[in-house]
DNA sequence: ACCCAGGGTCATA
DNA sequence: TATGACCATGGG
């Protein structure tokens, strides 16, 4: 049976042809077992504008100086240099510590479990350090509320795909995008979509210079569509042909 | 040597 | 509202 091909441009038609091509990512990775759902917190803050691999070399510090747990790491006297690994380390230190006490304050994960979505996702805003992607980040990963993750790769590709760049703010893309999908979409869609978008992005929607002869979903890509118009005049047959 | 990475804050104009 | 400087390590 042939396999199924999804033609549509919406961003379920998107998603679809996205975990064809890169199946299950498996997010939001763990390195502790002990206290998964609090380390999503940590790692939301440590990955700030960083590479994950250097994320994971100060989570497994951290983990080796105790249990990860709100009250251990604002024990730490050393948070800093125990997470210099993932840079910026003084700034992340202190919103680790705003974090960590916001989740004490709060009364934990079953205290918060019992919030409303927006006032989860406000609460967490409110919290100096932590900006709209970091709290729909742990909004998502951490208490599996159903939230689009409007990063730079999201907005690259909708840029690119779209060939419209009207979106600028975080919440524009962010609310275009959830309405698009509708109240049906699960928590487990959010979750592997922003996933997906990443895998995509490093492999293929670069920053510079994205490599779209490889692309899956150049074929309705307006930017792909504007380099294939520009190209069609200066080919090498065209010039065998005239010299 | 430069650019980038699973951002956010703060000071200017 | 919209840029720019800053944070800072580590890999390409």
């Amino acid at each position: 049976m042939a396999r199924a091909v999804y033609r549509g441009r919406g961003w379920q038609a998107l998603y679809k042809r996205l975990y064809q091509a890169y199946g299950p990512q498996y997010w939001w990775p763990t390195h502790d077992r002990r206290n998964p759902r609090f380390e999503i917190l940590v790692g939301a803050v440590l990955v700030q504008h960083t590479a994950w691999r250097n994320v994971e070399k100060a989570m497994s510090s951290l983990c080796r100086a105790g249990p990860l747990t709100a009250e251990t790491l604002l024990a730490h006297e050393d948070l800093e240099s125990l997470i210099r690994s993932a840079g910026t380390y003084r700034i992340k230190a202190a919103r680790l510590r705003n974090l960590c006490q916001w989740f004490i304050d709060a009364g934990g994960f079953a205290a918060i479990a019992t919030w409303d979505t927006e006032q989860l996702c406000q609460s967490l805003r409110a919290l100096s350090g932590l900006g709209p992607e970091t709290a729909d980040v742990i909004a998502l990963y951490a208490f599996e509320r159903p939230r689009f993750i409007a990063d730079a790769y999201a907005f690259r590709l909708f840029a690119r795909y779209s060939g419209q760049d009207e979106c600028s703010r975080y919440d524009d893309l962010a609310r275009l995008v959830m309405d698009r999908l509708g109240s049906s979409v699960t928590v487990d869609f959010y979750n592997e979509l922003h996933a997906l978008i990443v895998a995509h992005a490093k492999q293929i929607c670069h920053k510079r210079q994205p490599a779209c002869r490889h692309c899956i979903l150049a074929d309705h890509c307006a930017h792909r569509q504007s380099q294939l118009f520009q190209n069609t005049v200066p080919t090498t047959e065209y010039y065998s042909h005239h010299q």
